[in-house]
DNA sequence: TGCCCTTCTGCAAACGTGTGCAGAAGAGCA
DNA sequence: TGCTCTTCTGCACACGTTTGCAGAAGGGCA
């Protein structure tokens, strides 16, 4: 059977001992530059290439990194992952990617096997398991970092979008531009994001004096199947709002499809606004204004986390980085100005 | 320093040696029951897990497979790498990801890292070098499956979209609703794909006994920005074409924008057909007929033949996978009837 | 020449697991 | 009891690396 060249092949092509070798590959002080050399041109003319798992075995450190996502298919997800992935690159890092389908069971299986592969760390993205973590952490001892975490209550380790503010910030620039009766579009699973952001509004309409309206609070699952539904519920109303603010873009996607059945034109005869900024939220008819989350950066911030966390260092616990509103064509002044 | 607990501890709670714990733990049957169980129970209660690395180094097999990307982010790829990912996971495997943005020698560099990981088969999605994959296989001996394959000449094992039959659908398709005045907006970097679909555009040409125009093919960069220029090229013509077939749906995106800007309607003005089905593709406006690749299906191919290859077998060298023509609102008869 | 010091090299153990082989323990039978 | 056979267990080596330690080689100095 084939085995890859070792170091004891090139121990013997070059006349000492594989201990000598494993020193000139790792530039050790200890051996003399010539014999050095020579090693080093062997292992090159028989392209050598040292078993990470060998290594592995005897440091302890296996410089893979595990990453849990809910799924890769997800836009929000696979940024994130390319901020991790990049981050890891540029330490020697390799990343084992594992989906969990947003099935707990699974998101614990696929820890455990991140375990058995001795990962030097964990990446957690939209955890449904949250502060179940903290046993399984203990016990297994590898530092884990969670991305937005969908649990209510505070991780050890988490990198967190500002919900209460940036929905705060759309919901004020709907007040801004004069709307009175703003609903909310909300996700009916009862996650954390769904939460903050749904208490963002409720500051804004605070903050402004206006009232609140419970009948002008929808919900749908995330997704834009069922926000079509919601949407005909607010438009049935005998007042119907005149701006309707979505927990996500999907959401908003699907409102934009409710109301561009209905004939009404936005933001002329309603505007909306979503949460996410995804890739698609430019491309929508008329490109939507919505919440920028930097999901490139949140990946990348998560995995300067776990590297301090690695090294011995203890980061600042809970990591949360501002949402940018990005105003685009769907939000608009309501049509009869406020008296 | 904190040490996982091992084989070794086991079998110093069980009194036996630590190769009877090895065996017990596979259920070997040179083991006795009632030995066999007390381990069992020992290592469940120790929160034991295999050192996967440890086996790795024995078993000369890692059960990692590596999925080279181009970017992670791209919602083509990232389907693809669902589907593989569900495959290893129902067979034990693992995904280590790595990125090669599209950059031959970053690609070249990630499977020298994979290599180095001693993964068990390797994937990649998109390459840019595919055919310079030979010798580097020989040298490592690791299975390697492309996926649309992008460098022109065949790859020993590879997955890959009927391009010419997709594009000829979708051109015939139009041709039947009456166009006579086609246009194909292309990707200007000569990827493979680009030269089959162009070639099942002429052959659906031919086909109809329609001469070729051409005029009518501009090229872009796959991207929807230069999409936008490339379309008033299309529409300055003396006689503009009455459809656009596109290289794919990011381009079609860009184009229904240029035409949205000169308040051209589609498809009454103008027919505009896309290719790659992305989830986007559904909600544009109009949204978008155009061709589906089952890119999930395409990753569980690609990883079925690894498997296949993995465990010695020889599966089919090149599988092709039909692309399904999906019609919705884009594309419709032109104006004037043809004489 | 004898001694010490510096510089380099090799030996051997360790990491945690799988596995061939020898041999112990126990059962069955004469 | 003594023998064989079956069933189970432990010893020892292997996998490919890293690394502490001993010790070889060579040079400088008295």
């Amino acid at each position: 059977m084939y085995r890859p060249t070792s170091i004891k092949d090139i121990a013997r092509k070059a006349n000492v001992s594989f201990s000598t070798v494993s020193r000139a590959l790792q530039n050790s002080p200890l051996i003399s530059r010539r014999t050095a050399e020579k090693i080093q041109k062997i292992a090159r003319e028989s392209g050598y290439r040292a078993s990470a798992v060998a290594r592995g075995l005897v440091t302890q450190r296996t410089k893979t990194i595990g990453v849990v996502v809910t799924s890769i298919a997800d836009p929000f997800v696979s940024e994130v992952v390319d901020g991790i992935e990049e981050c890891c690159n540029d330490h020697g890092y390799s990343v084992i990617l594992a989906n969990s389908n947003a099935d707990p069971d699974r998101e614990r299986k696929v820890v455990q096997s991140f375990y058995e592969r001795r990962v030097d760390g964990i990446v957690v993205t939209s955890s449904r398991v949250g502060a179940l973590y903290i046993p399984l952490l203990s016990e297994m001892r590898v530092p884990i970092v969670l991305v937005n975490n969908q649990h209510p209550g505070e991780f050890v380790h988490s990198v967190m979008i500002e919900n209460v503010q940036g929905s705060r910030e759309a919901t004020n620039h709907l007040i801004q531009l004069g709307h009175r009766r703003i609903a909310y579009l909300g996700d009916r699973f009862g996650h954390q994001s769904d939460t903050e952001r749904f208490s963002g509004y409720r500051q804004a309409l605070d903050g402004a004096a206006l009232p609140f309206f419970p009948e002008l609070v929808v919900h749908g699952d995330g997704k834009s199947e069922k926000a079509i539904a919601a949407t005909e519920l607010l438009l049935g109303l005998p007042d119907p709002p005149t701006a309707i603010f979505c927990y996500n873009d999907m959401t908003a996607l699907g409102v934009l499809r409710a109301l561009h059945a209905r004939r009404l034109h936005v933001p002329a005869d309603i505007s909306v606004v979503g949460f996410d900024d995804l890739f698609i939220a430019s491309y929508t008819d008329p490109p939507l204004t919505t919440v920028r989350q930097p999901r490139r950066r949140m990946g990348l911030l998560a995995m300067e986390s776990l590297l301090q966390l690695m090294s011995g260092q203890n980061p600042s616990q809970a990591i949360t980085v501002a949402a940018e509103l990005v105003i685009r064509e769907s939000s608009g002044p309501p049509r009869k100005a406020p008296k």
